[in-house]
DNA sequence: AGATAGACTTGGAATAATTTTA
DNA sequence: TAAAATTATTCCAAGTCTATCT
């Protein structure tokens, strides 16, 4: 930890468009595509996205809305799904017809013995407002399911989704969909379509909504809440706890980050018969909505899950309703988490020493594991698992290619690529020499779209973690890494007992953002910054022509009144430097999953700072855990 | 041995609520 | 006191990783 990497790093945030690669947007994944063994083998010789397109992972699923001729929005036919699964996908045969998840884990812990729940609220029906779609210069109004589906699309105009070819192409497939053999299945070219009169009616509802009184606004939120109140709570082993995604997600256009080939597509509404209940054996099974029938009652005591229905998007992942970030069951997987990360603080010396060992000595094999360890300790860098390729090009640790990474002699190696979330990862990093060849190998004589460390993957970096440390997975170095630099880095840096506690959190907050900066973590240069940073620096100038006037007449009464001017200044400066620094750093994401709270706890009360100051409302509920820590906590 | 279903954590954007500023 | 800026919360997408299947 001693090396001084971590200054270099300017990591940069850009949405990288990456050019040419709308050319495979047909969702239909063709059947000669999904040749078996495909992926088999030396699979990991060639990088995934630029393996030519039959030795490409693919999704055998019979996918999504493409393959399904039911117009969107109706009723979902349980029976009917089940067979298209089972029946149509030649290969997929065997008895797990559905994927469905009602069947415990052998071996699998208890997570409870009882379970009482009242299962989800689903969102309102639909409400249609009979505003017209223009087609070809002519109004055209739509049947309300076929309206909504236009709605959708209308309402994100001025969104940067919305300019995006395959957002548009995606959605208009789907509305051509539900068209299809209804009175307005001539509408078939988007070019004709005009969604304004759609548009602008939502920007009147929007105002009108703005516009409705602060005294009725609450009044109806009020209601909202105390209807909504019992789908908040369920009770495990008869304790009462919260619910965290109780609602079922509406019916919209699929919002996919970075270039996903599947943004725009039309996610259909959720109904019962889409839903598994998971509960206690004897415990009240919730009403479904009238005339509905959930899809499947469960008693699967393994699994902490309360309700579960296949995402209809990307067809193999499930959603889950879980409980809150404030349940027990939450707490106690986290303090799991942090414990292990502890552990690791103590194994790491003996896991250092294995891979330069390993990097000098092993096999190809092996040397890949010392490297991949290497950057996943210094670097903090995820696993990166094989994807599929109906999903954006991100790549981790594991997946990195060689046209991802450049070498800068002697020994620094520049990363840039797109990570979690379509995240650019663009930082340079001063590496061991060790690393630095051994890096340059592996490379030799590939090209730049294939992997560099093409013998292994995050199962068999996990494995052999597993050997010098019990329980220990890559993701694990993240929070041992993030918790490590705030704890030290608070020793470090908290100003002495007398400053003020401003002044302290805003130690705490620069520690925070080394942390975010290790991690990687970003967010989006907000639209209005340029222009507020130019309005600060406005206010500056004003200041300083003041001090500068004061200064002028010599008066000695003026000197009282520059010393506050003064201090003014300085401190509007800091604001500036602070607030460029951190537009497009994310505090938010450390200090929820990563930083250990009883660090930060620790730190509140030996400095007498309220947790408060640090940490929000929600954030101090679920850190309830950690608030009986020792002031002289270490981590 | 490799693939993947399943379940859980992590992540940024969008939205809502609150505070500050003009 | 309204608009702007900031902060908190909600939303749901996208990762990780294990057990199970083939």
């Amino acid at each position: 930890m001693s090396d001084g990497e971590d200054d270099l790093p300017l990591s940069t945030r850009a949405r990288v468009a990456i050019a040419g690669n709308e050319s495979d947007s047909d969702d239909d994944v063709p059947l000669s595509a999904r040749v078996p063994g495909a992926t088999t083998g030396k699979r990991k010789n060639m990088s995934n996205r630029n393996r030519p397109a039959h030795k490409r992972k693919s999704s055998d699923t019979e996918d999504d809305n493409s393959s399904d001729d039911k117009p969107i929005g109706s009723l979902v036919d349980i029976s009917d799904r089940k067979s298209t699964t089972a029946g149509g996908s030649a290969k997929k045969k065997t008895k797990r017809a559905d994927h469905e998840p009602w069947r415990a884990k052998r071996g699998a812990k208890q997570m409870w013995s009882t379970l009482e729940h009242n299962g989800v609220v689903f969102p309102p029906p639909y409400q249609a407002h009979g505003i017209p779609l223009v087609y070809d210069g002519h109004d055209v109004k739509l049947l309300p399911h076929e309206e909504e589906v236009a709605t959708f699309f209308a309402v994100m105009k001025d969104t940067d989704y919305a300019q995006k070819d395959i957002f548009v192409k995606n959605f208009f497939d789907g509305f051509k969909k539900t068209l299809r053999g209804g009175p307005h299945g001539f509408i078939k070219d988007f070019k004709k379509c005009d969604f304004t009169k759609i548009y602008m009616w939502n920007l009147q509802e929007r105002e009108r909504k703005k516009s409705v009184s602060a005294e009725e606004k609450r009044k109806v939120k009020a209601e909202q809440a105390a209807a909504e109140e019992k789908y908040c709570w369920a009770t495990i082993d008869g304790r009462r706890e919260r619910v965290g995604n109780y609602k079922v997600e509406p019916p919209g256009l699929f919002r996919g980050r970075g270039e996903h080939p599947k943004m725009g597509r039309v996610k259909k509404r959720i109904m019962p018969e889409d839903i598994i209940i998971n509960i206690g054996k004897g415990a009240k099974v919730p009403e479904p909505l009238p005339g509905h029938k959930w899809k499947q009652i469960i008693h699967n005591n393994t699994v902490t899950w309360l309700c579960g229905w296949n995402d209809t998007i990307n067809t193999k992942d499930w959603k889950y309703v879980q409980f809150g970030a404030t349940s027990s069951i939450k707490a106690e997987s986290d303090i799991q988490k942090y414990e292990k990360a502890r552990k690791l603080k103590l194994a790491v010396d003996a896991i250092r020493r294995d891979y330069f060992k390993k990097m000098k000595s092993g096999s190809v094999l092996e040397q890949q594991l010392a490297v991949t360890t290497y950057l996943v300790d210094k670097l903090a860098l995820r696993a990166g698992g094989e994807k599929d390729d109906d999903l954006a090009d991100t790549v981790g640790v594991c997946t990195l290619r060689v046209g991802h990474i450049d070498f800068l002699p002697p020994s620094t190696i520049k990363f840039d690529f797109l990570g979690k979330d379509s995240i650019r990862y663009l930082q340079e990093h001063e590496v061991d020499p060790l690393v630095f060849h051994a890096m340059q190998r592996f490379c030799k004589g590939k090209k730049k779209d294939q992997d560099i460390f093409d013998h292994i993957d995050p199962t068999k970096v996990n494995k052999h973690l597993q050997t010098l440390m019990p329980g220990l997975t890559i993701k694990v170095f993240r929070t041992y890494n993030a918790s490590y630099t705030l704890n030290k880095l608070l020793k470090e840096t908290t100003p002495a007992g007398d400053s003020t506690v401003p002044m302290k959190k805003a130690a705490y907050d620069a520690a925070n953002k080394e942390v975010a900066v290790l991690c990687n973590h970003q967010k989006g240069v907000s639209k209005a910054h340029d222009a507020q940073m130019e309005k600060l620096q406005d206010k500056k100038k004003i200041i300083e022509k003041e001090i500068a006037a004061l200064r002028r007449d010599k008066k000695d009464t003026n000197k009282a009144k520059i010393r506050t001017l003064k201090e003014r200044l300085s401190k509007l400066e800091l604001q500036m430097k602070m607030k460029d620094e951190l537009k497009s750093v994310s505090l938010g994401t450390s200090k929820i999953n990563y930083m250990d709270p009883r660090i930060t706890i620790a730190w509140c009360k030996h400095n007498d700072v309220p947790p408060p100051t640090v940490y929000t409302k929600a954030l101090v509920e679920k850190f309830n855990w950690a608030m009986e820590v020792e002031p002289d906590f270490d981590f």
